[in-house]
DNA sequence: ACCTGAACACCGTTCAAGT
DNA sequence: ACCTGAACACCGTTCAAGT
């Protein structure tokens, strides 16, 4: 009997797990860990464990944890960045859809936005692709801006510091909000996101300037 | 000749180093270290050699590392409350003293800020003096907010959430200048909060409507 | 009451060595 | 080229013991 000795493959060939792909296999995981554990719980040694590789490997394709860590957060900033593009094409039914979409982003994946946002694209300036999907993700604001701005829609001012301006807003949204300094839990950033992009819009001036006896 | 054998005490005996007050030694040399290393510099052997005391010597007076963290951030958000209550009495001068303040703290404490909002209020949420601390701070500028609309010049809405939206606003371009995401060092963030200010009490849409055709 | 010393269970990282 | 194993220099924390 001619048995078939080795396993049939469903598609391709799936074996040799770890000579497959371990940088995006270590990457995966190493999200997935943060996910659960937050930034501080991922340990190296974990991550190569849950991959059964040894604890050394990493190096191979890693200079440092800190590189692995802004590989996590270069995949964030292109995933917000793609994420504010959608957002971009429902600006018309919904003025407040990029920011929403930003804060939206925060919320649904704190693990990517700490890494992001936790220091570490200044300590490790020298990742120049980390740094240009940084600042990719900050045009799709300052174009945005700039359109509203021909439009007529926008006061002139300078678009990058306008563009300044948003994020520093939406970001300080999203981080009282992942650091759970909001008091509920996510719907009321959303909440907090429009009714702050709204007043932003035209300002929260006492809107009927008591005149002097 | 009868020299003095003992050093002259200059106010009060200040000998016995150790045993004087190490819980505070313990959070200075903490702030200190925390100033020149960051946050993750912190080491608890570090410090406890600094202090010229064992190793184990300060789990007498605080039961963790987190624990010593939180009085940190216990520190951090009197100092910011007191600074803030202080602009407030400059709020007719200046009408942004308080925001100013505000990013100007982060500015000149980001070691200090960055263990207040590192995620540690939420986590230990069981250190209720740091809670009362945290929320002390932001009432201060609940009120002034409260303030400013009994006297015409505020929208009515919701003080709280309103507060929120402000926080939010020099919360963002705190954090943004600490992480040296704005590209002059510190500078622009004082600039910054004053166009965001600015911008938010009248407005961001275009001051003149352009009139359909 | 306050502090010490040895010990434990962890880390990230290096490096010679294997295949 | 890719991975391993032992080793190194660190951590925070526990605990019996000293004064």
């Amino acid at each position: 009997m001619t048995t078939t000795s080795a396993p049939r493959p469903r598609r391709k060939p799936p074996r040799r797990y770890h000579h497959g792909d371990l940088p995006r296999a270590l990457l995966h995981e190493a999200v997935r860990t943060i996910q659960r554990q937050g930034v501080e719980g991922l340990t190296l040694r974990s991550v190569a464990q849950a991959l059964g590789v040894s604890r050394t490997a990493m190096y191979r394709h890693f200079v440092d944890k800190s590189a692995l860590l802004a590989a996590v957060a270069r995949e964030g900033f292109r995933t917000l960045r793609l994420e504010l593009l959608a957002a971009r094409a429902q600006l018309r039914e919904d003025p407040a859809a990029m920011g929403v979409a930003y804060v939206r982003f925060a919320v649904a994946n704190p693990s990517y936005y700490r890494v992001m946002f936790g220091g570490l694209v200044e300590r490790c300036a020298k990742d120049a692709e980390l740094e240009a999907e940084a600042s990719g993700a900050f045009e799709v604001l300052v174009e945005a801006l700039v359109a509203q701005q021909q439009a007529g829609r926008l006061r002139q001012d300078e678009p990058r510091q306008l563009a300044r301006f948003i994020w520093a807003i939406v970001h300080g949204i999203a981080r009282l909000a992942i650091d759970g300094q909001l008091q509920g839990p996510d719907e009321d950033a959303e909440r907090l996101t429009r009714y702050a992009l709204g007043r932003v819009r035209t300002g929260i001036a006492a809107p009927a300037p008591q005149s002097v006896a």
